[in-house]
RNA sequence: GGCGGCGUAGCCAAGUGGCUAAGGCGACGGUUUGCAAAACCGUUAUUCCCGGGUUCGAAUCCCGGCGCCGCCUCCA
């Protein structure tokens, strides 16, 4: 089976062949840290986390990458109105990306690196380019010259005749064409500043991507994904640059993630319209958030709802409900078995065209309602269905606990104690007393089901 | 103005030329239960925004409408 991947680059669906055999490097554009980490950020991250585990699933070694633009003019602004400095915003909003992160059970990139912390590699290919003839310098900035460069526009399919016709760029007089942009800004006072050949300055937008991506992961490498918003004019400037300075095909494969949208706008640091991804995980399970996105393809806007945030949430009880009923040890997976393999291979067939994760969720509910069957026939391999079932949704990035929540020994036999006094009282039939026990547990979030096997305890997940 | 996308059940959402139009939420009926819960079984789109056309055959392709959205400026 292969892998087919949307290529914006073509507007097609192609079959993924790394650049080098087994191993796959991915970039994935980060947050440009001036705010907090909203529900938008979280769907393109997620989005990247699905691909790096598919990849892995398939066997694949990856090398992945996410950065931190931790120096631009939006920092700089947003830090002088809060009155903090400049490196200090970057960090906070960075912990709590982090925070968030770990939560969401993203999977940690192998490196994070950050804009920072390579303005050597910035230096070194903005003098490339200008090296080449794609780029000239005017009173201390470095512009990309794109008249310069013939493929500007073929990611986003934009031309630089329209782009003018737009006219919203502003004119510039050190500019020799209007869509020119910033690979070097001179140094403003009372700004943070780094030395260069050109004086004193900081890297423009874009730039870092560039410089970081092929550092890392050489040039031309497989994956660099973001979401739609950064096709223009972000990544169309980091192809030009990297192509400008290398003269290489830069990236194989993009992937874009469409937005996320706030009764139909954008969720965006701009309009000031966003919910932190931290606020939003004070009411939902992660794993639920998680179902939320993936039930809709990755390449499909999204409404932000609370009422699909729910929805999610009742049905990841479901398979909550199915593994707090297992023991806690699962037992090997032998995927030669037929009666495995036909699961796996819908999965994957799911999976591998364009990671539709709303069809590779179906057949995790359909596995679901298999597993449920054949445990209530009473039918051994119950146990085997339910381990594929775990390590499918572990492909999706979902953390599944089996077995009754740990909350300690103590509390453990206190439940039992419990549990035992109420059979004895429903044995003699004062259920008057036994509903009492069952609605007072409730209400501490602890819910009793009273099955033909004995009655079993689980934890509601509100309390 | 330029470029791109979407319209499938009460709601969300796959499917993009041919098996009974996935799956989830919700609702209703049944089995089970002391009552619940959970689970299982069944029902919930003769039809895919509207109108033409191509085809043996279209939700899927073409043409024309209507409606919604994104990008073109900082954004995941």
């Amino acid at each position: 089976m292969a892998l087919r991947i949307y290529n914006t680059l073509t507007r097609t669906k192609e079959e993924f062949r790394p650049v080098r055999e087994g191993r796959v490097g991915i970039y994935f554009c980060g947050m440009t840290v001036q705010d907090r980490p909203h529900v938008g950020h979280m769907r393109a991250f997620i989005t990247g986390d699905i691909v790096w585990r598919y990849l892995e699933f398939k066997g694949y070694d990856v090398f992945y990458l996410t950065n931190f633009t931790d120096i631009d003019d939006k920092i700089i602004m947003k830090s002088k109105d809060e009155g903090i400095d400049w490196r200090m915003l970057a960090e906070r909003n960075i912990e709590e990306f982090f925070k968030a992160a770990n939560l969401m059970n993203l999977k940690p990139a192998t490196h994070y690196p950050r804009a920072t912390n390579h303005i050597q590699e910035i230096i070194e290919m903005v003098e490339a380019i200008m090296a080449n003839g794609f780029a000239y310098e005017s009173n201390g900035n470095v512009y990309f010259e794109v008249e310069k460069f013939a493929g500007y526009g073929k990611l986003s399919g934009k031309k630089l005749k329209d782009l003018i016709a737009g006219a919203r760029v502003e004119p510039d007089p050190n500019k020799r064409h209007p869509a020119d942009f910033a690979l070097w800004k001179a140094h403003k006072p009372g700004e943070p500043y780094w030395h260069s050949p050109w004086g004193k300055g900081r890297p423009g937008w874009h730039i870092e991507c560039s410089a970081m991506s092929t550092h890392y992961l050489g040039q031309p490498f497989d994956i660099h994904g973001g979401g739609t918003d950064l096709i223009f004019p972000h990544h169309e400037n980091e192809i030009a640059q990297a192509e400008a300075a290398r003269g290489v095909k830069f990236v194989n494969f993009w992937i874009h993630n469409e937005m996320l949208n706030l009764k139909g706008e954008k969720m965006s640091k701009s309009t000031g319209l966003f919910f932190a991804i931290i606020d939003v995980l004070e009411h939902y399970d992660p794993n639920a958030v998680r179902l939320y996105l993936l039930k809709s393809h990755y390449r499909s806007p999204i409404d932000y709802s609370e009422e699909r945030l729910n929805e999610a949430q009742s049905a990841w009880s479901n398979f909550v409900e199915f593994f707090s009923k297992l023991p806690k040890e699962l037992p090997e997976i032998n995927l030669s078995d037929p009666s495995l393999a036909k699961w796996v291979k819908a999965f994957e067939d799911a999976m591998d065209d364009d990671f539709n994760t709303p069809k590779a969720l179906a057949v995790a509910f359909e596995l679901l309602s298999e597993a449920n069957r054949l445990f209530t026939a009473g039918d051994e391999s119950f146990a085997a269905h339910a381990a594929l079932l775990k390590m499918l949704l572990e492909v999706l990035g979902f953390r599944v606990e089996t077995g009754a929540q740990a909350l300690g020994q103590f509390v453990d036999d206190l439940l039992e104690l419990i549990v035992e006094v109420r059979s004895e009282l429903r044995k003699e039939r004062r259920y008057d007393l036994a509903d009492k026990i069952r609605d007072r547990l409730g209400s501490l979030g602890v819910l009793l089901e009273d099955t033909p096997e004995g009655t079993i305890w689980k934890l509601s997940g509100r309390r």
